[in-house]
DNA sequence: TGTTAGCACTCTCCCCATGAGAGTGCTAAT
DNA sequence: ATTAGCACTCTCATGGGGAGAGTGCTAACA
């Protein structure tokens, strides 16, 4: 266990380093925290800190950086989390009671608030549940011969394909065939759907349902995300060479971001924080990633994740990582009433 | 008008530009094309195209880079196209094939294909009518008091918003109500359908068809657009320091990209190239923007563009731009039946 | 035993001079 | 009209040098 200087110290180190980006010295330490120590006594301590694997050099007569063990004992001791404010609170409320209500743009503009909140990158995953219902299927008349399928989820999400029809079909009886089928699937997942598909007499009906099914399980694949303050997180000098910048834009889209979310189980009260090397993928191994889940407890769960260096304002961030995913789930509720 | 041997000098010099991004010597014009003549007058041509615009120099003595003109001229009268062989058309048409059906998939598919054929960044706009129509509202029971209305419009798009709703109607009766608007609003555009609201007698009717004009409306605003191939535009030589890099991170969103497409009046059967200060946003006067529309004439409008420098592969890119507009407009076609 | 002043040592980074190399423009000859 | 020849210009890579920032260690001190 640290000394009490010892971890102050540290402290002092971690949150020099994240406003600065430099090495920190131990000159540094003494003349801006005006402690009553000597450099000497402080370079004797950030010795014994380094050895202890808290800190590193980059080379023999720099500053120190925190290692990825002092970043984890800083954020789960040390940190002192910086609390919303309530005009912060209320600017941002504000923002989505002016915006247009609806989940699709809520969840934009949490990204994007979020992202400007930060100064990294924000990414908001869609709410899902892991095995949705149909709420209501609908058959809409295309062209003699096919129609759009529309299935509406009980996730808020909607499903569509174009399907063939019966060539003599116009809208009334496709209408007709919707509401029979919907008496028949509505609020059942997928694989109850697929089970109750062969008691249809009709072929079509059959049809569609299978159709329906393969609907209702397409929902429950890849989350929509939402990605916001790209450029903020490449202005930082961590990516101040273009190969680094080029790594970061290759990985920052949709389909590798939603593998490093993977899909969530249940809502969580906290934040995650997973620092460098604690993630799964390689390329994230010099990312810090802050993820929260929200929704109700077997409902649709989302995430609400902020990506960035490991440098990152943790203190800052995680609060508000925290205080969004909280916000959304409210939302939610307000959208079910 | 330039002579003739004047007007192939340039043709070399933006081909060899194009290749190797580096400013083109009179001995490199020389050695690599065995002309017959000597260095010494290939300069007086370089010096006499550059008089006339055509070429600049960055400083004294570099060798030469085509201006803008320069390029307009090469586009115009020299360039010569590379033709899309049987393979690539076969191995491209096959991915079509091959996905899931459905106009976003596709749409997805060719940008993608398309990024990666001309290695600049490739944006395709999903279709839409300058004057969409209602084709089917649905409405869709959430809870007492709040149903979520969905309308299907004849572009293919669809659009919804969580509505008010009488707190004693079930799935049921919204479904009667749906079938009731439907009859009288279904293939109306949304000027038209605000006409005819009035005319219900019920107020939730009413309120309802409001509702749905609003959801037309919504459906001509902006286009959804596809996006890919950002990393291998920003892996060129244009883009070597990092805030050329931000910058162009910056403008390579939805937001910016539909302001810079602009919505398409009809069809074309060719391909516009804007050249630099060709295109009116101050951020693309390094770009080279090639466009085209798709669809039929009188239905939806989309647009496939290629983004990139102006030193950018124009015989390569120009025809593939074309080939994947008028592929799009088959799908659309195979769509529509 | 913990703290501190002092100092030698190390490493980076910026600056600048230098020289090679690439290319042009011009002139005079063909 | 073309070309050889050459002076001239500008870039770019290289390396040396010096300033600056910091450390680690030692020896003195409370």
């Amino acid at each position: 266990m640290l000394t009490q200087r010892r971890a102050d110290i540290l402290n002092l180190v971690v949150d020099e380093y994240i406003g600065t980006a430099a090495p920190v010295s131990s000159r540094a330490l003494v003349d801006r925290h005006n402690l009553d120590v000597s450099t000497a006594t402080v370079r004797n301590e950030l010795a014994a800190l380094e050895q202890e694997g808290y800190i590193t050099h980059p080379y023999t007569s720099a500053g120190r950086i925190p290692s990825n063990t002092g970043y984890r004992f800083y954020v789960e001791e040390l940190m002192a989390e910086e609390p919303i404010g309530a005009d912060e609170r209320r600017t941002i409320e504000h923002q989505f009671y002016q915006a247009p209500p609806g989940l699709d743009e809520w969840l934009q503009l949490a990204a994007s608030v979020l992202a400007a909140a930060v100064g990294n990158v924000a990414v908001v995953a869609r709410p899902q549940r892991p095995v949705p219902h149909l709420r209501q299927a609908q058959l809409v008349h295309l062209r003699p011969g096919a129609a759009l399928l529309v299935a509406v989820l009980d996730d808020g999400s909607i499903q569509e394909r174009i399907v063939p029809a019966p060539e003599d079909e116009g809208q009334p009886e496709l209408l007709a065939r919707a509401s029979r089928l919907n008496d028949r699937l509505s609020l059942s997942d997928s694989e109850r759907i697929r089970t109750i598909a062969p008691q249809f007499e009709d072929d079509d009906d059959r049809r569609l349902t299978f159709e329906i099914a393969d609907l209702v399980a397409e929902g429950a694949s890849a989350a929509q995300l939402f990605i916001e303050g790209i450029r903020a997180a490449l202005a930082q000098p961590e990516f101040s060479t273009t190969d680094r910048m080029l790594d970061a834009v290759e990985h920052l889209e949709a389909y590798e971001l939603r593998g490093a979310l993977r899909p969530p189980q249940s809502p969580d009260p906290g934040a995650r924080v997973l620092i460098g090397d604690e993630n799964e993928r390689d390329w994230l191994r010099d990312w810090t990633m802050v993820i929260s889940r929200f929704g109700e407890p077997g409902g649709a769960v989302g995430s609400v994740a902020v990506l960035g260096p490991t440098r990152m304002h943790y203190g800052h961030t995680i609060p508000r990582v925290r205080y969004f995913a909280r916000l959304m789930t409210d939302l939610l509720h307000e959208l079910d009433g």
